[in-house]
DNA sequence: CGTTAGATTGAACGCGCGGTCAATAATGGA
DNA sequence: TCCATTATTGACCGCGCGTTCAATCTAACG
């Protein structure tokens, strides 16, 4: 109900999902109070009443996606699965399926990550988010190395685990600007090629 | 000499690196017509007169960047190596340091790219240039599918090209974001293990 | 029911932007 | 040398932005 009162976490809320559809048609640059307020159905005045300033809401912004976005959900059908390397593909596999799903937040990821570029503040968040993003890989990674340590020899985790973070974003850069004619498929059956040698070598 | 005649060409190309300093510092949203003539010392009209619109700068500016930026340079060197995959490799390796040496334009770069999610003329550049850059790789790839058919059944030379793009691009998102402690190197490194494996299948 | 603190409104301010344009300066051909 | 063309300037307009703020409304409490 716009003009109600409501509790503060709860109005919070409203702006800030408001806010999210605003990023995600507009981009974060062209993101105004006023295009905001009126998505919510509010008044400008009460979204500066709440976050003060314009950038005091983006950080807001930033940190809801950021909660809200379940970084790397490794569920147990994943976690049962015995082999490290087919583990690593089922990941892959499930995080380019989200690629395809989550357009729009994946939208204001990357506009978020852009402007981490010029914002100190924001650019602190985007390199937590992205190590934690590879720590999520990491386990995975380990178990991959040791498996076959003469092959991978000063190849570190951390190093795997950036790998795997590039496939992903990198087929991110490519379909979210072509998102028709990108091959989401064809690029995770390359991928799992270039891997499955992995897997035969070990098993 | 701000204020003497020049050459219709001569003067847009200054008017253009101009634009793309602003724009490295500022980022695309952030230029301002008043900005790039006092970068390039000359008057506000000025850029209007030779633009028109700020927007048409902004595609003169993409335009640029596109054709001064090497897309991907396949000198002889490379051309020399006999092995496909070395090929591939020394190519992976190339476009990597220029991640670190190219810092600006490729920040530039992804700003356009993401400018390209809103913009569908910039969107049909960004396409296209994204699609020649998978095609330079396109020779290689399908290289690699002939030596090993039955592994990569079911491989595309584009799929293929589409995951090694992917590395370079993934690898960019993460180092552009947080140059200091990405470690380039080591991700060539681990990139380079997995990959190796098809060379010692195929010698 | 009256009071009070907090929530909410929308008009208003100042600023910086893109874009326009009349005036001026420089150029090159007649 | 003079003139027509073109390049160049900077003041100016209108707009939309972030932000402020006095006024109003709402809910909870004694």
């Amino acid at each position: 109900m716009p003009g109600r009162r409501a509790a503060e976490e709860e109005r919070k809320r409203q702006i800030i999902e408001a806010a999210h559809r605003v990023a995600a048609r507009r981009g974060l640059e062209r993101l105004t109070i006023r295009e905001v307020a009126a998505a919510a159905g509010l008044s400008t005045g009460l979204v500066h009443f709440h976050f003060k300033r314009r950038d005091l809401l983006l950080i807001a912004l930033l940190d809801w996606v950021l909660e809200t976005t379940t970084v790397l959900q490794v569920d147990e059908r994943i976690e049962a699965i015995p082999e490290p390397l087919d583990r690593l593909l089922a990941l892959l596999r499930q995080e380019m399926d989200r690629l395809t799903r989550d357009r729009r937040r994946i939208h204001v990821f990357f506009d978020f990550w852009l402007l981490g570029t010029r914002d100190a503040q924001v650019r602190r968040r985007m390199r937590a988010e992205l190590k934690r993003y590879r720590e999520a890989f990491r386990p995975m990674a380990e178990a991959v190395l040791t498996a076959e340590p003469e092959r991978f020899r000063g190849v570190t985790a951390e190093g795997l685990a950036s790998v795997v973070v590039g496939f992903i974003k990198g087929c991110a850069v490519q379909s979210v600007i072509d998102p028709t004619n990108f091959d989401v498929t064809q690029f995770l059956v390359a991928a799992n090629a270039l891997l499955a040698q992995l897997e035969e070598t070990h098993t």
